[in-house]
DNA sequence: CTAATTAATCGTAATATTGCAATATACAAA
DNA sequence: TTTGTATATTGCAATATTACGATTAATTAG
């Protein structure tokens, strides 16, 4: 098929798995490093930076964007892209669940 | 295309994005979420606690497999599964360097 | 050995993703 | 208005993913 049942997860699961698949391709991993190290940037610095044609970069900022993990403000003909926490807040329990069931018991099971 | 030119990125990039990928989907999700409340559990447990059929579980274990976030013990006929630190190991600088970046600056960009 | 149990693999259909050339849109400057 | 700049959108080809029925492999029970 090729098509994800949302219908037969919970809503937690579903929007868990939004912002991971966003973060789930490296030129978006790189696209979230750059913007951690510059702060903010435009979408022509992108193209600059990474091997990629324009279309593609623009794409891949539209998936960051919908996931909520960047957002973008318009500054005249450009648009100033930075860290959106929002995506970011989804995802911090999940992990620290995690981190906590592996500090807590160290020996792997079974 | 529907290639994804991992040559063209770090390793490093490229090694964080198949673990964020195999996370990105709604059963995956819910596979280590059942992993980690119950600690352990064989492929026949998700398939009684979840929508899909056995061999989509079976491939959906396989990816989490590869992505180095459980691993697999045989027991007899059945194959016992755990969380396996080592893939949450691989983000967790990840997720730390935004942690700190969203606490360090709350204002917005732009 | 045979039957039952458990899980992986194969094959395949439906759908999604990736990447880019071409084009469109929006704004600014001359 | 025209030209340039910056980015988004469209359309398409190549490839990947998802899901599952059918089958296989491996182990255990009788």
């Amino acid at each position: 098929m090729g098509i994800t049942k949302t219908a037969l997860f919970t809503s937690e699961e579903n929007e868990l798995a939004i912002v991971l698949k966003a973060l789930g391709h490296p030129a978006r991993i790189a696209i979230m490093n750059y913007l951690a190290k510059m702060n903010e940037c435009i979408c022509g610095d992108l193209v600059n930076e990474l091997p990629l044609a324009q279309p593609t970069i623009s794409q891949h900022l539209k998936e960051l964007k919908n996931a909520g993990l960047i957002q973008g403000t318009i500054e005249g003909t450009s648009i100033c892209y930075c860290i959106n926490p929002d995506g970011f807040e989804k995802i911090r329990f999940f992990f620290e669940r995690f981190n906590q069931h592996i500090s807590l018991k160290k020996s792997t099971c079974c």
